[in-house]
DNA sequence: ATTCTCACG
DNA sequence: ACGTACGTGAGAATA
C-alpha cells in the first residue's frame, strides 16, 4: 500500500493506494463501512479531456469521504479494475464533482451505464452552480473544484490542477500531454488524485447547508440533476460528421482564405486578423474610422467594414459608392478563415474513433441558467448551409428541429403579465406573429413589414434591456423613430416596465439576487441592475427547454435527441416515422406559462443538418 | 492573460 | 438623477 498524508482545515487526511490483493480487500472493507455512514465521492483521472479519442484511458478511479480516499489502479487491470467497478456498483449514493465528465468516462471506458451511476449521483458543481451562478471573470466564485475548495473548506486547500501542470513541466510534459504520460504512480498525482475526492466529500454537504439556508428548493437540485444526466445522453450520442464533405470544406476555405489575403497584402495587410494593421492601411487609403473598441482602438469589425465594401448587413452590393478592395478582402478573408479553422477542421480533429463528434453540453453553463455547447456547435453560420452541411443524421434518419416560436416574448408576456400581449398570444392561433400584433396594436390595420420590424426591435430591446442608440443601430432605423416606437411600445404594455422595477427592488432587498420563477438564484450587477427583465427572461426559457427535454424523455424519444440550441431541440429520427416523431416533439415542446401558451414548430429535413437551412441533402 | 472579433440564440 | 442591449465559445493577435 501507498500513503499519504495531508492536512485539509487543520484535520490529518489519508490517501491509500492498494497495491495488492491485500491492499483491495482493505480497501473493500473500508468501502463498505464508509457507505453506511454515508455518500461516496468518486472522481476519476484519465489521459486527457477527449473521452472518445483513439487511445483514450481510464489510469485511476478514486473514492473517498472527509478524512480518507482510495485511488484505484485503474489503468493496471485485472483486480485493480475489477474492484473499481464493482466498488462504483456498490456504492449507492455517491458525489461527484462535474458528474457528467466522469458518468461519461465510466460508462465508455468501464462499462458503467450512466443511467445507473446517474441516478445516484449528487454533482457539487450543480450545488455550486445554483447558490451562485457566477463565473470568476463576473465576480462569482466559479464552479471549479479549486476555489469552491478555498472559499468552502480551507483557503489553503490545494490547488490540485494548477500542482499538478507544475509537475507535468518539471517532466517534460504539456498540460495537455501530462495526464498521459506522468507515471501511474507518481506521488503528487496519487496524492492530488485522492485529494479531489476528499475535497469533493467535504464540499457537499456544505453547499447543501447553504443551499438550504437560502431556501433554494430541493426540487431545482433534482431537476438540474436529470437535465445534467439528459446532456450526458446526448453528449455521448455525439453527432455523425460527414468527413470527406468537411475535409473538402476545411480545403476550400483555406484556399478561399489565402486569396483574399493575399489581395489584403497588397494592400500592406500582412494579417487580416489584425485589426491594427487593418486599421492602419484603411486611414493610409484615405478612408475616415471613427467607430471606437472598448479598449479605445479604431474599431475595423464586420459593421464598419461592411459599408467600406458597399455591402449591407446580407452582403449585398448597395451600390453607393465605390468597395473598398481591402474591407472587401478582409471581410471575405476573415469569414473564409473563420469558417474553416472553427468549424470545418475542427470538425475532422475532433473527430472519436468512430467518426462522430462529441461536443460537451454543460447544462448550467450560464449565469442565467443557459446551457452551453462545445466545438462551436452553438454557433454555426445560419446565414449559409455550407456549415451545417457536414452534420448528419444516423443511416436512414433524417434531422427534425423543434423550436420554441418567439419564446422569450411569450416568458416575457407571462413573467410580467403583460394583458395586450398574453391576449395576443392566447387568442392569435397557431401563426401568430407578437411583432405584426404590436404593430396593428400601434400603428392600425395598416401596419407594414416596416412597422413589423421597428416593433420587433423595440421588443428585444424591451427583452434585453436596450437603449434607443443600441435598438436604432440594430435595425439600421433612425434614433427618432426607434424612439417614438419605443414609447409607443411602453404605452401598449405599461406592464413591462412596472415588472422592472418591481424585479429590481426585489433584488435589491436581496442583496442582489433575483429569485426566478424556478427558484433560481440570480445575481445581478450593482450597475446594471435593468438586466434582470432579460435575466429572468433568459432563465425561464432555460427552463421551459428543460421541461421540455424531460417531457421528451418520457414520451421515449431521447435517444433521438442530439443537441440543445436554448430555444432548440435538434434531433435525428428515423425517416419512415420521422412525421410523428416531429409530431410528437411539437407536443413535448407545448406547454402553458401563467396563461401564455408555449407553442413550439418541428422541422422535418434531409440527411444533413444543412438541409434545414437550404442545403439539398 | 487580455483584447478584439465573430459565430449563435 | 440618469441611462445602460442579454447570454455564450472560440481563434488570432497583442502585450
Amino acid at each position: 500500500m501507498l500513503t499519504f498524508r495531508h492536512t485539509i482545515a487543520s484535520e490529518s487526511v489519508t490517501v491509500n493506494v492498494p497495491e495488492d490483493a491485500a491492499d483491495l480487500k482493505l480497501f473493500w472493507e473500508w468501502l463498505y463501512r464508509a457507505r453506511e455512514r454515508g455518500p461516496i465521492a468518486l472522481d476519476t483521472e484519465t489521459t486527457g479531456l477527449n473521452i472518445y479519442s483513439a487511445g483514450y484511458r481510464l489510469r485511476t478511479v478514486q473514492f473517498g469521504d472527509a478524512h480518507e480516499a482510495w485511488v484505484l489502479l485503474y489503468e493496471r487491470g485485472g483486480w485493480h479494475a475489477q474492484y473499481a467497478r464493482e466498488a462504483i456498483q456498490r456504492c449507492r449514493e455517491v458525489l461527484i464533482h462535474n458528474a457528467a465528465f466522469d458518468w461519461l468516462v465510466l460508462d465508455e471506458h468501464a462499462g458503467i451505464r450512466l443511467e445507473d451511476l446517474a441516478p445516484w449521483t449528487t454533482d457539487t458543481r450543480i450545488l455550486a452552480a445554483l447558490i451562485d451562478p457566477r463565473q470568476p471573470s463576473e465576480g462569482g466564485v466559479g464552479t471549479a473544484l479549486k476555489p469552491l475548495s478555498a472559499k468552502w473548506i480551507d483557503p489553503a486547500a490545494p490547488d490540485t490542477q494548477g500542482g499538478l501542470t507544475k509537475v507535468f513541466n518539471s517532466l517534460g510534459f504539456t498540460k495537455e500531454t501530462g495526464w498521459a504520460g506522468i507515471p501511474l504512480t507518481h506521488p503528487t498525482f496519487l496524492l492530488y488524485a485522492g485529494l479531489d475526492v476528499i475535497l469533493t466529500a467535504r464540499l457537499a454537504p456544505m453547499l447543501r447547508r447553504e443551499l438550504e439556508r437560502l431556501g433554494v428548493r430541493d426540487q431545482l437540485v433534482t431537476y438540474e440533476h436529470e437535465i445534467a444526466r439528459m446532456c450526458a445522453v446526448m453528449q455521448r450520442a455525439g453527432l455523425l460528421v460527414d468527413q470527406e464533405y468537411a475535409a473538402a470544406l476545411a480545403g476550400r476555405l483555406a484556399e478561399e482564405a489565402e486569396r483574399h489575403g493575399a489581395v489584403a497584402a497588397r494592400y500592406g495587410v500582412a494579417s487580416v486578423g489584425s485589426p491594427g494593421q487593418v486599421a492602419e492601411a484603411l486611414l493610409g487609403m484615405g478612408e475616415r474610422l471613427t467607430e471606437r473598441t472598448k479598449g479605445g482602438a479604431l474599431a475595423t469589425d464586420k459593421a464598419v467594414l461592411l459599408p467600406l465594401a458597399d455591402l449591407d448587413r446580407d452582403w449585398q452590393r448597395i451600390g453607393a459608392r465605390t468597395a473598398n478592395p481591402l474591407a472587401d478582402a478582409v471581410l471575405r478573408g476573415k469569414r473564409a478563415s473563420k469558417w474553416g479553422v472553427t468549424y470545418a477542421e475542427r470538425f475532422m480533429t475532433k473527430l472519436s474513433t468512430a467518426g462522430r463528434l462529441h461536443a460537451a453540453i454543460s447544462p448550467l453553463a450560464a449565469r442565467t441558467g443557459r446551457m452551453s455547447v462545445t466545438d462551436g456547435l452553438h454557433q454555426l453560420p445560419s446565414s449559409d448551409h455550407v456549415i451545417r452541411r457536414a452534420i448528419l443524421a444516423e443511416p436512414g434518419h433524417v434531422m427534425v428541429s423543434t423550436d420554441f416560436q418567439a419564446v422569450e416574448m411569450r416568458v416575457l408576456a407571462a413573467l410580467a403579465n403583460v394583458r395586450r400581449m398574453k391576449d395576443g398570444f392566447v387568442n392569435g392561433g397557431s401563426d401568430f406573429d407578437i411583432h405584426m400584433f404590436t404593430a396593428k396594436l400601434i400603428k392600425g390595420r395598416n401596419a407594414t413589414p416596416r412597422h413589423r420590424k421597428i416593433f420587433k426591435g423595440a421588443g428585444f430591446g424591451k427583452v434585453y434591456g436596450g437603449g434607443i442608440t443600441t435598438i436604432a443601430r440594430q435595425t439600421g432605423a433612425e434614433e427618432s423613430e426607434i424612439a417614438q416606437a419605443v414609447a409607443a411600445y411602453d404605452r401598449a404594455f405599461p406592464e413591462i416596465k412596472r415588472a422592472s422595477s418591481r424585479w429590481q427592488r426585489q433584488a435589491f432587498q436581496n442583496r442582489m439576487v433575483f429569485i426566478s420563477a424556478t427558484g433560481r438564484r440570480l445575481p445581478l450587477d450593482r450597475d446594471r441592475s435593468y438586466s434582470v427583465v432579460n435575466y429572468a427572461c433568459q432563465s425561464a426559457a432555460r427552463d421551459l427547454l428543460g421541461q421540455a427535454m424531460l417531457n421528451v424523455e418520457s414520451a421515449g424519444l431521447l435517444e433521438f435527441c442530439r443537441l440543445p440550441i436554448h430555444d432548440e431541440l435538434l434531433a435525428s429520427v428515423p425517416q419512415r416515422d420521422a412525421d410523428e416523431i416531429a409530431r410528437e416533439f411539437q407536443r413535448c415542446m407545448s406547454m402553458d406559462l401563467y396563461g401564455v401558451p408555449i407553442t413550439a414548430d418541428a422541422e422535418i429535413g434531409g440527411r444533413s443538418w444543412g438541409s434545414l437551412y437550404g442545403a439539398d441533402y
